[in-house]
DNA sequence: CAATATTTGTACCGATCAGTAAACTGATAA
DNA sequence: TTATCAGTTTACTGATCGGTACAAATATTG
């Protein structure tokens, strides 16, 4: 008996590992035994080993906000997109249950490792955000502060309701957030 | 040549080597790299191991807040309190430079060792800050959310700027937070 | 079918991991 | 002086780390 992957398959197994144990934490050995996928399969779509598997799921990470969250925001009309938002968020993160990779991999020497990729998916949140909210209405300092305001706050409910294992402070968060920005639009 | 250590003198030094490279990221080879402090010397504080070296970091952090920033805010004049809150922890955090620990340890598998000690810290500074705020005019309602905003707010912040490695980000995020707590309590 | 290319399992590598053991150092004090 | 003791250094342990090599198994192609 043999299964057979291909590298698409193996990525969001990546992710949700990385997610749970960290960079550091995410050993080879814990791989393959929650994968089930050998290191001879791992090695092989990605020879660049531990780090390119976190530089895909990094990737993965980016494209799926990119199709998602960001275009919607920067090209579709911009109330329903800041809406979508807010709602794809909360299904993404699971309600606060899963994490934000690419925040976790800011805080510690993983950084260092991603720089670029951590940098280029905050600002690139952060400036369709606010794209979104000068097409609703807002100048472009406000629409600038409000995106940022969002985002972090996105951030900090993760923290939070991980901190005290509570789902309902995620989503609590999310609403408040959602209420200021469509507050300040009208 | 042979220097002489007590406990209290290295857990602020075993503090910044948690924050710079996480738990798992912090191995004990690393940690006398840094420190200059030899097995054997840590083995004789810290019988435990790495989780107690970890255990008293956290603890030797919570004493901090309880007595710079909770106690003051549960005891104190409230809006002082609150004033002297993002002072305190604009210089703590080194305007976003220096990350929180707690949280992150919060965000990966990490939280499972030390979880009562994570819970409890958030616990306690929101409920801190919630007293102040009803202290200040708020409603028990009122202060309850906007206290989880304020701990929220602090907490991705200090993702954020790390992310962007933008500490403007961290400051100006605290300045709208007290900002807008000020605004409810009037 | 046969020939070739892709994918996987397993054994292995040197380095490093957390942790242990015990000899040693220097200060205090009887 | 000598005994004691907290604290330090050094050498070591077995386990695990990330990574490599390569043959066996499977798909794909002619």
């Amino acid at each position: 008996m043999k299964t057979v992957y291909e590298r698409a398959d193996i990525v969001p197994l990546l992710a949700e590992i990385f997610r749970e144990l960290g960079y550091e934490g995410a050993t080879l050995s814990r791989i393959t035994e929650r994968t089930g996928i050998g290191k001879g399969s791992l090695y092989h779509f990605f020879p660049g080993g531990k780090e390119e598997m976190a530089g895909a799921v990094l990737a993965d990470i980016d494209a799926w906000f990119e199709q998602a969250v960001y275009r919607p925001l920067r090209h579709g009309d911009a109330r329903q997109a800041i809406a979508a938002m807010w709602s794809n968020v909360n299904d993404y993160f699971r309600s606060g249950r899963r994490i934000c990779l690419v925040g976790a991999f800011a805080l510690d020497d993983t950084r260092e490792r991603f720089s670029a990729a951590i940098g280029d998916y905050f600002i690139r949140w952060i400036d369709a955000l606010g794209s979104a909210l000068m097409r609703a209405g807002c100048t472009e300092g406000e629409a600038q502060t409000l995106a940022e305001e969002g985002v972090c706050g996105i951030q900090g409910a993760l923290v939070l309701s991980r901190a005290l294992r509570d789902e309902t402070v995620f989503s609590r968060s999310l609403e408040t957030l959602a209420k200021r920005l469509e507050a300040e639009t009208r």
